[in-house]
DNA sequence: TGATTTAATTGAACCGGTTCAAATTAGAGG
DNA sequence: CCTCTAATTTGAACCGGTTCAATTAAATCA
């Protein structure tokens, strides 16, 4: 193991100055430098992390824990919205060195455990958050801690929180209007699961934008689902059974519109003529689906990236400065699950 | 800032027994370490991970690099089967306290870079590796550090790497009975990227598998392709327009069997009757694409969290009991992208 | 050339834990 | 009650960096 001492007995200088050197730091002479780097170079030395981080109180890291909702097992599958988030994290930090670690943790009382190893065990410079609740006692905690974090989902609580955010009711009103112009009057709504932020602010969306069109909203029509196809799937049959079944249904994600397109399809129901389906997120393979998904586009990977360059600038200290809060307006994007009533 | 200092004076004694507490060592009296907790739990003190790194050598986190291969925007797809491995990673790494850092980098000299600096800046306990190429840069560097790290893929330069691999032959094997029983004598074959070390593989079994069913291989029907969706479509036109077209292909993933299918319905051939379709991995889409995909199935969440486990018998020195290599036998899952020839 | 200012360099102290030899205390035995 | 051994507890040294006041070297000026 090659130390910092190692480096500076080669080289003929203090550890000072080759603290400096690595830092790079204006007060050192170039010749010295050079001696300094070349000794580096020749020991192939790289600082322990913990030994800077000790004293800078910096990882370099940033941190996303997944909560798990519900216990679930490996056998269940994994919502590629996160991971398209995850990613676009990921790809923004390429070049800047950071590292993004993330942890997955079942809901209750441990949760809240990580977060405070985490914060005042130092070992992120910052937090993303998602999955944003009513009262959230992560932001809670992180608040009076004072920690460096952004929030995907809006938190208004208070107004000190970083986020950003898709606008939801937006896209959703977007969808009724797409429907209601092809004619549809019976629209389905399939919604997030209750605990999350966003259900009750797309289901504002859903309410305003049916009163815009003139429609009424039929109780027996709107359910709640758990953004997963079996949901998805399990939602469709429920709603087909319906003495009055609706011509259309608006899916809260595009996993849940994938499950209900086939189950309508497991009843010989052709999708864009007999029913039509809307989804949200624009997952990648919505386009590819069968037929292509008609659904509200939000650009998860970009959002990822903003997540992270927002999150930079917290932890700078300048956030006042730049754009902290952001609404992204989603986008419809018209395929063919969606057509007229037959 | 709560230290250990501090602990150590509300609680009256010193700093080596609060140490002691805090790694429930025996040799601490039951009356003074409730003494200690008590102490701990009212000033609701952590460690810092970076003091107790410095020592220990340990980080409790484990990294995962992810190289573009081909350099990336924002607006390029995620893979799928990368994003499951690290779910499945995570997912086992619940209640261990573990984190999984997780870097994007470009291929090129900043690669074993940034490997140096997290070998030896000691940023992670451990790696785990994917994608593995024939002679890996990768691996003959942690090989000659010592370092703990296991990769999922054959390396069989040497006997002393840890690796989990599906058998991508047999897998293909499968593939092509199937076909063969099927009735179909005219196969394409989508290659992965030759990069890759199991393109080398899988190709063989591909060479094997067309001898035992007493098939010849038409050179004009394999050709290489990306992984992509847009890999897969290309291929499937090609190959359809060559002047004896197959009547069933072999891609080496989903995603780019999705983009044959595409393709292929494009041309309005049904799936399944004029061409059939066969994949490889089994990402959950696979049976919610229309029609659905038959597909080589390989558990990637369960490998990623045998991944996991065997890397933390590598850290924890055992890795000379455990069964330090694995080849998991893939199942072919029949649906209906396959059927007889036309 | 000598005095003064500015640029570079030094190295001890510190960051907050763990470790372990040495000191202290408790318990057992006579 | 005293001695001896085992069980606890102590605290200084150490892990490998950064920091900054103090020192030294170089540059500038009269």
């Amino acid at each position: 193991m090659t130390t910092i001492r190692d480096v500076a007995k080669l080289a003929g200088v203090s550890v000072g100055t080759v603290s400096n050197v690595l830092n790079s730091s204006s007060l050192v002479r170039t010749e010295t430098r050079e001696r300094v780097l070349s000794a580096i170079e020749a020991l192939n030395y790289h600082p322990t992390a913990a030994a800077r981080s000790l004293n800078t109180q910096l990882t370099y890291t940033i941190g996303m824990v997944r909560t798990e909702l519900r216990p679930s097992t490996l056998q269940s599958e994994s919502d590629p919205f996160i991971l398209d988030l995850i990613d676009g994290v990921s790809t923004a930090a390429i070049g800047t060195g950071i590292g993004l670690t993330f942890w997955t943790i079942p809901v209750g009382s441990q949760e809240i455990d990580l977060y405070e190893r985490l914060v005042l065990g130092r070992q992120v410079d910052g937090l993303i958050l998602f999955a944003v609740r009513d009262t959230d006692p992560r932001i809670e905690f992180l608040k009076t801690q004072n920690f460096p974090f952004v929030v995907f989902g809006r938190y208004e609580q208070d107004d000190t929180t970083n986020w950003i955010d898709v606008d939801g009711a937006h896209g959703i009103t977007l969808a009724v209007r797409h429907l209601a112009e092809l004619g549809h009057t019976r629209i389905g709504y399939l919604s997030p699961p209750r605990e999350q932020r966003l259900a009750h602010l797309r289901w504002e969306g859903f309410e305003a934008a049916m009163a815009e069109v003139g429609l009424k909203i039929d109780p027996a029509l709107t359910l709640e689902g758990d953004f997963t196809e079996h949901s998805g799937q399990l939602g469709m049959h429920y709603l087909l059974d319906y003495s009055q079944p609706p011509t259309a249904i608006i899916c809260n994600n595009d996993r849940m519109a994938f499950g209900a397109m086939r189950a309508a399809q497991a009843r010989g129901l052709k999708v864009g003529r007999d029913v039509s389906v809307v989804g949200f997120d624009d997952i990648p393979l919505a386009r590819y689906w069968h037929p292509p998904l008609t659904t509200v586009s939000q650009p998860t990977r970009e959002i990822g990236a903003m997540l992270f360059g927002l999150l930079q600038s917290v932890i700078a200290g300048d956030d006042t400065t730049s754009e902290t809060r952001q609404l992204i307006k989603p986008e419809l994007h018209v395929r063919s699950s969606t057509g007229k009533p037959a």
